[in-house]
DNA sequence: TCGATTTTATACCTTCCGGTACAAAACTAG
DNA sequence: CTAGTTTTGTACCGGAAGGTATAAAATCGA
């Protein structure tokens, strides 16, 4: 029954090309028009395949969660307290600063969303963020390498805390080799 | 020789209620009808007293650092490395989640103001963020005591980098007292 | 009181925003 | 080939953005 004419582009690609774009300039900072033009569709494509700007800033914030930021939650699988951290704090340091990709973290970034119409946004990586902070915590509960005195629950938000920071410097223009360094010294610091 | 109207009011107060505003909105999420909203005076009277938006912003970032953000520079006075570095890490969380002030720090959300229009006035922030760095590493190797194997110029940009992951925190909704625990866990940590 | 000067208030300008109506195009089923 | 369906491209909508022209109002020196 169903006929109709064939779509002429890749969704999933698009989708893609939109998260780089939501990445690099933020929610607020990307109109229509940049998304049209980076995803090769226009707009009405775009809505009838996304739904509006909203719902494919939602669905671009899923899909940098299950791509380039997957380190966040392979990270807990890891066997130790320790090596946990670590790996979130040095993928953070990655993350952030890739050569092919927008410095920064788009969940860190979309908190910053402001003006009246991105309060859904705000709040959609605000939820994602605490997620992550609850999971991180659960996660941290189970070790038993921490070193004593180490709350779970303070040090999962003093390492979010960390990879907070790592975001904000990495837009801030520091380069990957001086926050692998700042890494070495927070974990250094942290786990001696 | 100048006659002229007097200005009905007062310059200084209009510029603190444009601070209010970009600190807890953004610069791009904040309109000039909001502006002149809060600062009870018409556009063509911004326009007259401030230059533009852009130039209002500077004038509200140099006021925040004179004023909200002052510890900061008080900070390197301090008579110790631990303390100059106590002293940035728990002012932060004071500064970011404080009952009359909007939560979070206007430097690192206006390094996070998105779009075309805006690069100015993240580079006036990253300016400022750079040159607050510079002065953090200048007193740091001034100090004696830092522990063996710290590094200055690695220190005063993880000290930097908590303090952005602090603000960070403090927008995305985690309250004083959390910050407080996790400003003793981060001191504990790097000085023991 | 009379210009000269500066600020006030209103109303407006252009441009761009997110979102949509509509018709032509490209497909499938019969 | 036709009927039905979905996507495509273009052109447009109402509204809000930053910024300004203009004239009335309020002060000064003379």
């Amino acid at each position: 029954m169903p006929g109709g004419r064939p779509r002429s582009f890749d969704a999933d690609a698009a989708l893609d090309r939109a998260l780089e774009v939501f990445w690099r300039q933020g929610y607020e900072g990307t109109s229509l028009s940049d998304l049209t033009a980076a995803m090769r569709i226009n707009r009405p494509s775009l809505y009838a395949t996304f739904g509006n700007k909203e719902e494919l800033f939602g669905k671009a914030l899923a899909r940098y969660a299950d791509g380039p930021a997957a380190h966040a939650g392979e990270a807990l699988e890891a066997s130790t307290g320790r090596e946990v951290v670590e790996r979130l704090i040095r993928g953070a340091v990655e993350l952030t600063t890739g050569d092919d990709t927008p410095h920064g973290c788009l969940a860190v970034n979309s908190v910053h969303a402001c003006g009246p119409d991105s309060t859904p946004v705000r709040h959609k990586a605000v939820a994602h963020r605490k997620a992550a902070e609850v999971a991180l915590r659960r996660r941290l509960e189970q070790a038993t390498d921490l070193p004593p005195g180490y709350q779970p629950d303070t040090l999962a938000r003093l390492v979010h805390t960390i990879t907070d920071g790592i975001a904000v410097q990495a837009v801030s223009g520091r380069g990957r080799d001086e926050l692998r360094h700042v890494a070495d010294l927070a974990l250094r610091a942290l786990f001696g």
